[in-house]
Formats: C-alpha cells, sequence, structure tokens
RNA sequence: GGCAAGUUACCCUAGCGGCCAAAGGGAUCUGACUGUAAAUCAGACGGCUGAGCCUUCGGGGGUUCGAAUCCCUCACUUGCCA
C-alpha cells in the first residue's frame, strides 16, 4: 500500500505554513520574507518547482523539493510540476565540469519517468490540485531570432556572470560554454512564461538553484513590472561532512528498480544520530511534539535508535508504501538476527533473500567469485583484499579461506547469505 | 590570430630520463571499539595471477638500452596581448 496522500498533513500547532517551513529548516534563502509570509498566508497561490531529467530517476535530492511542494500544497497553495523537458537538454551548469549532452530521445524518456513518480507525491484532486507541464512546449517552437529579441534584451551579461554557478566556472580550470551559461536564460524563461499562463507567483528550488531562480523573479520585474517570489532550501549535508543522499558512492534513487526497498531503508536506519532529527523534520510529516519525544529518545537511549527507526519506517513507507517497508523490516530483522541464520525457518530466509541483490550458482563455485559476481566487491582482486583482511563473511561465518565453494556452505534450499563487512549483503542460491 | 601556463589514478596535488603502479592529503573500503551511530586507532586502496607479469600519468607520433618525465603534433582548458 502506498501512503495515502489523504492521511498526510501539516502541523497544526503552526498558524503559518510559513512558520512550518522556516522551523523545518527548509528555508535557505529567500525573496522577502515579510512579504512572503504574507503571500502564503493569504489566499490559494500558484507556485511551481523544476525537476530537470538528468537521470532515469529522481533521488533523495529531488525528494526534498516535493516534499515542500506537497506542504505547500497541504496549505491550500497550488503545484506547478515541472518537467524539464528542455532545461534537460541544456544542462545547468554544476561547480566542477562541464556536463556531457544527453540525447534527445533519452531526455524525452526520462521526462516520462520523472513525471510519473513526481505525480505519486502531490493531489491532482480538489481545489489545490496539481499540474504536470513541460517547458520543452513553450521553448521548442521559439526561433532562436525571438529568442534573442523578446527575451535576451532582458538579460544583462555583467549580472549572468555574477551568479555563483556562472562565475565558480569562469575561475575554475573547466570554463563554461555558452551552451551551459545560457541555462538561466531558460529558466528565467519558465516563470515568466508559468506567471503569464497560470499566474504563478512562487519558485522553490534547492539553494544552489538561487541563481536560476532570481533570474526568473528578475525577468518577470522587467518584463511585467510584477514582484513575484522564490525559495531555496538549504543544501542537505552530513555532520561528519560527507555528502548526503549517497550509499557506497552511489545516489540513492527513488525508482525501487534503482535502489531498491531494502537498500533505502537500510540508508536511513544508518543515520548518524547527529543528523536523525534534522531528516526527520525535513523527511516527515511528524509534528513538533512528536519530534521533540524523539529527540529526547536520542538523547537518553541512543541505543535504540528509535529516531533512525522512525526515520526509515515514514520515509520509505512514503516512497514506497507500507507493505514494502515491512518486508525490508522483516528481511532485516532475519538477517541482522542474533540467531544463527541456519535456524530460521526456509520461508524467513527465502523472503529475507528476495529483498537482497541476488545471484544463481553451482555447488562447485567459489565464494571468492561469488561476492564479484553479486557486486558486494567490484573485482577478484578487491575480494582477496577483502577476505585477506577479515571482512567477508557467508552465513554470518568470517570466510578464512579462498577455497570455499557454495556447496561448502549452503543452507537449507541451497541459499548463501554473503556479507562483505558489517552490513552489506548480498544472497547466492545454489541450483 | 599571437604569447604563456596547464591536462597525473575517484578528487586535489607531487613527480621533471632509470630507485614510478607513481609521494602527500581527502574520499572510499576493511578490522578493533560500539548501538547496523559518531569519534578514535590500525590496515587496504590500477588489474590479473600470486610476489611475477599486464595496462596506466589528455590523444597520436618520435628520441633513447630505458619516458609520467625530452622532442613534434593534435585536442581541450585558463590567462595575457591583438
Amino acid at each position: 500500500m502506498l501512503v495515502a496522500l489523504s492521511t498526510q498533513k501539516n502541523d497544526p500547532s503552526f498558524s503559518s505554513v510559513w512558520d512550518e517551513l522556516k522551523w523545518r529548516g527548509l528555508v535557505h534563502v529567500s525573496t522577502d520574507e515579510a512579504e512572503l509570509k504574507t503571500l502564503l498566508d493569504g489566499a490559494p497561490i500558484t507556485f511551481y518547482c523544476g525537476f530537470d531529467p538528468t537521470a532515469p530517476s529522481l533521488h533523495l535530492g529531488n525528494l526534498v523539493q516535493i516534499l515542500v511542494m506537497r506542504r505547500l500544497q497541504l496549505a491550500g497553495h497550488k503545484p506547478l510540476a515541472l518537467v524539464g523537458g528542455s532545461t534537460g537538454l541544456i544542462g545547468d551548469p554544476r561547480p566542477t565540469a562541464e556536463r556531457t549532452l544527453t540525447a534527445r530521445d533519452t531526455v524525452a524518456e526520462w521526462v516520462g519517468y520523472l513525471q510519473a513518480q513526481v505525480s505519486r507525491f502531490l493531489s491532482f484532486e480538489g481545489d489545490s490540485r496539481a499540474r504536470l507541464v513541460n517547458n520543452l512546449d513553450w521553448t521548442a517552437p521559439l526561433s532562436a531570432i525571438d529568442f534573442l529579441r523578446d527575451i535576451g534584451k532582458y538579460f544583462r551579461v555583467g549580472t549572468m556572470l555574477k551568479k555563483d554557478a556562472v562565475s565558480a566556472r569562469l575561475n575554475s580550470d573547466a570554463g563554461i560554454s555558452y551552451t551551459e551559461f545560457s541555462y538561466q536564460i531558460l529558466q528565467g524563461l519558465d516563470y515568466l512564461e508559468l506567471y503569464r499562463t497560470y499566474g504563478c507567483r512562487l519558485q522553490t528550488g534547492g539553494s544552489d538553484q538561487w541563481g536560476n531562480l532570481t533570474s526568473g523573479t528578475d525577468l518577470i520585474r522587467r518584463a511585467e513590472q510584477q514582484s513575484v517570489h522564490a525559495i531555496g532550501t538549504p543544501l542537505i549535508t552530513n555532520s561528519d561532512g560527507t555528502k548526503f543522499g549517497k550509499s557506497e558512492g552511489n545516489a540513492i534513487w527513488l525508482d525501487p528498480a534503482l535502489t531498491s526497498p531494502y537498500a533505502f531503508y537500510q540508508f536511513w536506519l544508518n543515520t548518524d544520530d547527529a543528523d536523525a532529527l534534522e531528516r526527520l523534520k525535513i523527511f516527515t510529516f511528524l509534528t513538533r511534539d512528536e519530534l521533540n519525544r524523539l529527540a529526547e529518545a536520542v538523547a537518553t537511549e541512543p541505543f535504540r535508535r528509535e529516531a533512525q527507526r522512525t526515520l526509515a519506517y515514514e520515509v520509505t513507507s512514503l516512497v514506497h508504501g507500507t507493505d514494502a517497508t515491512d518486508a525490508a523490516i522483516a528481511a532485516a530483522a532475519a538477517l541482522f538476527g542474533q540467531g544463527d541464520l541456519a535456524d530460521l525457518p526456509e520461508q524467513a530466509l527465502r523472503q529475507a533473500l528476495a529483498e537482497l541483490p541476488t545471484v544463481e550458482t553451482t555447488p562447485d563455485a567459489l565464494l571468492l567469485q561469488l561476492v564479484v559476481d553479486t557486486k558486494l566487491v567490484a573485482t577478484i582482486s578487491e575480494a582477496r583484499r577483502a577476505l585477506a583482511q577479515g571482512g567477508l563473511y557467508a552465513n554470518n561465518v568470517k570466510i578464512d579461506n579462498d577455497q570455499l565453494t557454495a556447496g561448502d556452505v549452503a543452507l537449507t534450499g541451497g541459499v548463501v547469505v554473503l556479507r562483505r563487512g558489517k552490513k552489506t549483503l548480498a544472497g547466492a542460491v545454489v541450483v
């Protein structure tokens, strides 16, 4: 079961959605705060947030934006979810290096995937129903001449050069192409278009997009003599300085085919104590009171990891539904449990295995090769190193011999649970 | 168009003819301690076999017994001058 949208609500102890967004730490920069608060506390407005199709799935960074949209929608405002069919063809400037252009038909395909994903988190019914929009609809018909005459005239190159995203690149030895330099104009154009068509008055996005957000507000001020708004959410970081939203160097995707619900749940469960409360504020709909109680729990009984468990349960349920979440929890309980794996009923073992990346194998297959086949490690050399360092386990028993085979250790049903380190698991089944 | 500097393994950065699979830092991985946490300490960190090979230092070509290191050329980046 997916979590019903109807069960979500903002914390009623806040009289203003603006105050709640501030409290949850979701506002890093914005246009005039007093005006914004007045706007959001008044009659419903139309607002938008864009997602560029740079991958076949959204990830956790996008989920932050989606939840901001949902909170605003719950406060009565009308979301426009823009998937960037045109901006995805250009690519916004990353601080480090030029992007490689993605093929047109690939972008078109990804647009479809992202639209489907975003749609699951917003309501498309009622007075504040969401709409999907695609900027390719208004940029594709635009000729280069029209673009330069009608839009380009509003943009000063000096201003464009001062945007952080651009200046960072100009100051690096990577430089920047005219293509990516132009990105901010396209995004500004989107805002203007949505202002004209839907009366859109607010754009939300990551604070790293601030230059692009203000590109739109500035354009509307010049072209329409109207003042509209923007909110930039903070970049989410881990307290130890590493990047948030990565596991073993890979992004955490919302698509269960790319990041399994089990892996997704584990990601949240492994949140640092120091970060748990902030994550709960941003990624769940729990109220201030509930969070205060969890903060107390972290302080007094950290070993119970109640905040992490709650966080993992809430976010996994939100993204993958409660059934998938329960299955992920059950699998973890079996695999991380105190008892001997051999004592587990075969049924429980099979279900747990279903949550892990699994390969089929033969009785004489070397365990050393199996950890490579299951992608637990990348190469045979790495497997040998891991074994030498005592970092490989089969069915929770340390592998101390590089000649052991699947047949030597298989449990009932031919199951072998492989583990690298403390918590990276995979399965193999002897057939 | 001219001149100059630069392109090293995931990232940053040393190396400036053999002792270089390549120093150092970061990231990452493993072990110990723990709570499937953090911090700390220790180890690993191109590939394949196992201690001997193979493929790397922007691309290509050349000099040399021998090149990441020298020369030529191409590509890209940055800065200065037209």
